[in-house]
DNA sequence: ATGGTGGGCCACCCA
């Protein structure tokens, strides 16, 4: 089973690039993030087109939104509010036996808040809401069992952990989405799990690694001054069964790129 | 230190 994980930025005005994407890569789950558009908006005929015929949309108008789109049956979807707030930032979805599994499959898709620029929380009510968001999930993760049997926890999750998920580690320690209390909060979630990396699993933790590159930035890169902020985390159990990951670097140069590119893991589920 | 580019949508919000 390939599941993928991509911030679309506009899933309408993507289209073109999510289809040629599942034609070159062929996810069994796709999950997308800042969709942009609510669900009577979705384009869902056309990812039925492409084979996604199960669909599990948390959208909204204009901002954030999230979409589980899968080849596989789904048989339960969930979309949990998180600090009290109407944002559509979580939706998830159970494959169970009808999509071949033996052992029923949780996915979490997540778009945590960006959290503004500046990382103070006295001024910027954005980076009090981004870190409260983490701190929900964490609580949350550990009260329910989230990451019990077989899960995983996938998205934009807006924060770049290590030194090597940014281009400059001592440039970045005042930015947001790399200080150290945006790390050690989303470490907390981590832990809270338990959650394994798997792209790190299977990426020498050594190596840069970027999942996005500014529009800002000319020559993206040539510049190369990236962060990885899109993750697929799996629970302990699921974590045996990763035998490949994936970040398609490539499609930041497709034309009207988004600025995030898809994440991709492989499972030796055969379904 | 600043400003650079995108998307949604119609005055600015968000990233």
């Amino acid at each position: 089973m390939i599941l993928a994980t991509w911030n679309i930025n506009s899933v309408r005005l993507r289209l073109p690039l999510v289809e040629k994407f599942c034609l070159e890569h062929k996810p069994d789950v796709l999950c997308l993030q800042e969709t942009k558009c609510r669900d009577a908006e979705f384009p869902s005929s056309d990812f039925r087109r492409l084979g996604y015929e199960h669909l599990a949309i948390n959208g909204q108008k204009g901002y954030h939104g999230v979409c589980i789109a899968s080849r596989l049956p789904i048989e339960k979807t969930v979309a949990r509010p998180f600090c009290g707030m109407g944002d559509s930032r979580h939706v998830a979805v159970t494959l169970g036996a009808a999509a071949g599994f033996e052992n029923p499959v949780t996915i979490h898709n997540f778009y945590v808040p960006a959290g503004g620029d500046e990382p103070d929380v006295a001024i910027n009510p954005k980076f009090v809401h981004k870190l409260a968001f983490l701190d929900e999930m964490a609580s949350w993760m550990k009260a329910d069992g989230v990451a019990d049997g077989l899960s995983a926890v996938v998205g934009d999750l807006n924060i770049a952990p290590l030194e090597t998920d940014v281009w400059n580690h001592k440039a970045l320690l005042k930015i947001v989405s790399h200080t150290p209390i945006e790390v050690e909060k989303l470490a907390a979630v981590a832990a809270a799990g338990p959650w394994t990396d798997a792209v790190r699993l299977r990426v020498d933790p050594a190596v840069k690694l970027f999942s996005w590159w500014s529009y800002r930035s000319a020559d993206w890169s040539n510049a190369d001054k990236g962060r990885r902020l899109d993750h697929i985390w799996t629970s302990r159990d699921l974590a045996k069964n990763v035998v490949g990951v994936e970040v398609v670097r490539a499609a930041r140069g497709w034309e009207r790129p988004s600025d995030h590119v898809p994440v991709l893991a492989t499972f030796n589920f055969d379904v």
